[in-house]
RNA sequence: GGGGAAGUCGCAUAGUGGCAAUUGCAACAGACUGUAAAUCUGUCCUCUUCGGAGUUCGGUGGUUCGAGUCCACCCUUCCCCA
């Protein structure tokens, strides 16, 4: 009997949540999370996860399983959602996989480099060679080490050049080296379906979104964060505006209109990027 | 009624004689293999064969080779005194 793992995917707010809960339903199997968000404990109201009923409405996996004091990432999104769909599809036919953060849906339609982590300490220091000596030493850096990712990265964002001197001190290869690309086969198959909303609509739904959030206690849950406002989990819409407020530089109104807008540009860029995936049923809901 | 300040490309902001005009935001398009709800790029008056061309800075008129910038009047807004 061959498997499939059905993947729904959509830009925030789309409707994903329920959507895959229905599908879920109907195929009698379970839901594993693909948000980079959701997963964190510590966020709750912030990031949209779904409600208790939901959650128990469909058993999912993948939320609210680490902290945001982790030092989470793809890779190991890609090895435990791979584990875990191995394992349900030892008990059931079909599979749901739910999520918004595209590369991390990527990762588990394509897989993943195998290649090492970054050590805290690595990436502080680079940090701060970043801040003292600017990116042009980098630059060169990598130049000198990676000739050929250094044609290759856009030498404007930062975070991609560290990343590869992260890889490339620890151990002395060049990051290209990694960097194989080699989309992997899975042993199940794959459908992928999208979901789609008019603009207008998208926008009246984040709009709605952020409201309710608010009457639900974000103000609490973000206020309750702000102790770690640094760690990179918390670099989030509905988080860092809200941080500001905490901050006296804006008022609540102010954030809760950032939000707003600040999500709108985030469901923008997830639709950018999954506009390119291959082989998408598309929904118009 | 008297006095003062100001009106710039969606919003905000720079510009005091050579400017299609600064910067930020928004918007739009896009990139992205370990921070990814992150990070980064391009466009953003109109048309364009991408070299340019044509219209702009509340309105009208004027000074000047040349005006967003100077002058006059008008319109509008804000503040202070009545």
């Amino acid at each position: 009997m061959s498997k499939t793992l059905y993947i729904v995917i959509g830009a925030t707010a789309s409707g994903k949540t329920s959507f895959a809960i229905e599908l879920a339903r109907q195929l009698k199997t379970e839901i594993v999370s693909a948000d980079s968000r959701q997963i964190f404990k510590e966020m709750n109201i912030g990031v949209a996860r779904p409600s208790e009923d939901e959650l128990k409405a469909v058993k999912h996996h993948l939320i609210a399983t680490w902290s945001i004091h982790e030092n989470y990432n793809v890779a190991r999104y890609e090895k435990e959602a791979m584990s875990i769909i191995a394992e349900l599809f030892s008990y059931y036919d079909d599979v749901v996989l739910c999520g918004g953060s595209g590369m991390y849906v990527n990762a588990v339609i394509n897989g993943i480099d195998d290649m090492p982590d970054t050590p805290v300490e690595l990436r502080s220091q680079l940090n701060n060679e970043l801040n003292t000596l600017g990116l042009e030493v980098l630059l060169q850096e990598l130049k000198a080490k990676d000739e050929k990712y250094y044609t290759e990265v856009d030498k404007q964002n930062p975070r991609r050049v560290l990343r590869a001197l992260e890889v490339i001190r620890q151990t002395g290869k060049p990051f290209s080296s990694f960097r194989t690309e080699e989309k992997v086969k899975r042993n199940f198959d794959i459908k992928i379906i999208g979901l789609q909303r008019s603009r207008q609509e998208l926008i009246n739904r984040i709009n709605k979104r952020v409201d309710e959030m608010f009457d639900a206690g974000l103000l609490e849950e973000v206020r309750s964060l702000v102790p770690f406002k640094s760690v990179p989990a918390l670099s989030t819409v509905g988080y860092r505006e809200l941080f500001d407020y905490f901050d006296g530089k804006i008022s609540v109104n102010q954030a809760s209109e950032l939000i707003k807008i600040h999500t709108r540009q985030y469901a923008k860029r997830q639709m950018t990027w999954f506009r390119k995936t291959d082989n998408v049923e598309w929904k118009m809901l």
